[in-house]
DNA sequence: ATCACTTCTTGACCTAGATCAATGCACAAT
DNA sequence: ATTGTGCATTGATCTAGGTCAAGAAGTGAT
């Protein structure tokens, strides 16, 4: 297996496991009880990415040296068994599908917890050669808004500089 | 690799390669050109899920025999390869890599096309173990709704029946 | 029993973004 | 040149869901 240093802990309701910001290489296994993982807006306000019951996996995908976007907590008293993740040992394969599910873990959490203004700037940095070659309306219909919200928002951009 | 059968194909502008509905084994990778895959709810209305330029792999995640529910076609003339799903090969590692992509994509999909009800209504159906566990408030985190639209939403879901 | 704490509910109001409809604008085809 | 056809923009209006504030009801600790 891809993981190494494996150890078995019991947390009580409430405890943190890892907090967003500190890098991380942990991978949590639910024996029993329940975790959660979460992010907190710019507001405060938190939103949950997923819950994990028994026999589920739960980890912030994050790459190697990259702090993480995630706190995880107990919402149950839970026995959980850690490991360590081993990029090391990563196939080139499984590490695509790594990297896929951290865009998606990325865009769930925006979907959730930004406005489009920001989720289209997103977009504008990450995706800079797309805006090239498709129209507005596809862009619109990526971020999960109409083509005119889209029209109005980019107009407000360009007003404000 | 886990792929099998691999060909190289050329498709126009428009063409289609995928549609929902579909059973779907095969994986594409675009050599040159530019393809996307999208969502058609119920309204009509497309949800691009994922833009595919040049050295990106797309396809649908769906799982061996379930219809699947993207569209892709090409928003350019593309030059792109096509290989099959080996799902035999697939290692229970990379299979749970798998599923979970599944379940983020039907997310992303749910939460750029679907209404607060029926993002619980599917949340109800997919974990009814969990909404037992977690307070309502956690719910609503989940959906990316307030408590307080969680709480009028199920009224009026009581109140229908 | 009472206090503190949290969750859920309800009401009044507000806002981001949707909808609908009209106009303008490019570019391709004749 | 002119007639489409698809895309972007703009305006007017609507609505799902957010925000804020106030109860109500449950739960645990002293």
């Amino acid at each position: 297996n891809r993981n190494i240093k494996l150890k078995t802990i019991n947390v009580t309701k409430g405890q943190i496991l890892q907090r967003s910001g500190e890098l991380n290489t942990k991978v949590f296994t639910v024996e029993s009880g329940l975790l959660r993982s979460y992010s907190i807006d710019n507001k405060g306000k938190e939103h949950i990415y997923m819950f994990a019951p028994e026999n589920w996996i739960i980890t912030d995908n994050c790459e190697g040296d990259i702090p993480c976007d995630l706190y995880i907590d107990a919402i149950e008293d839970s026995t959980i068994t850690v490991t360590e993740k081993d990029f090391t040992k990563l196939s080139s394969d499984r590490k695509s599908l790594v990297k896929r599910i951290n865009v998606l873990q990325k865009r769930v959490i925006m979907l959730m917890s930004s406005p489009a203004v920001e989720r289209y700037q997103h977009f504008v940095e990450t995706y800079p050669d797309i805006i090239q070659r498709v129209p507005q309306r596809m862009i619109a219909s990526y971020l999960g808004i109409t083509p005119e919200a889209l029209s109005r928002l980019r107009k407000e951009i360009s007003k404000n500089k």
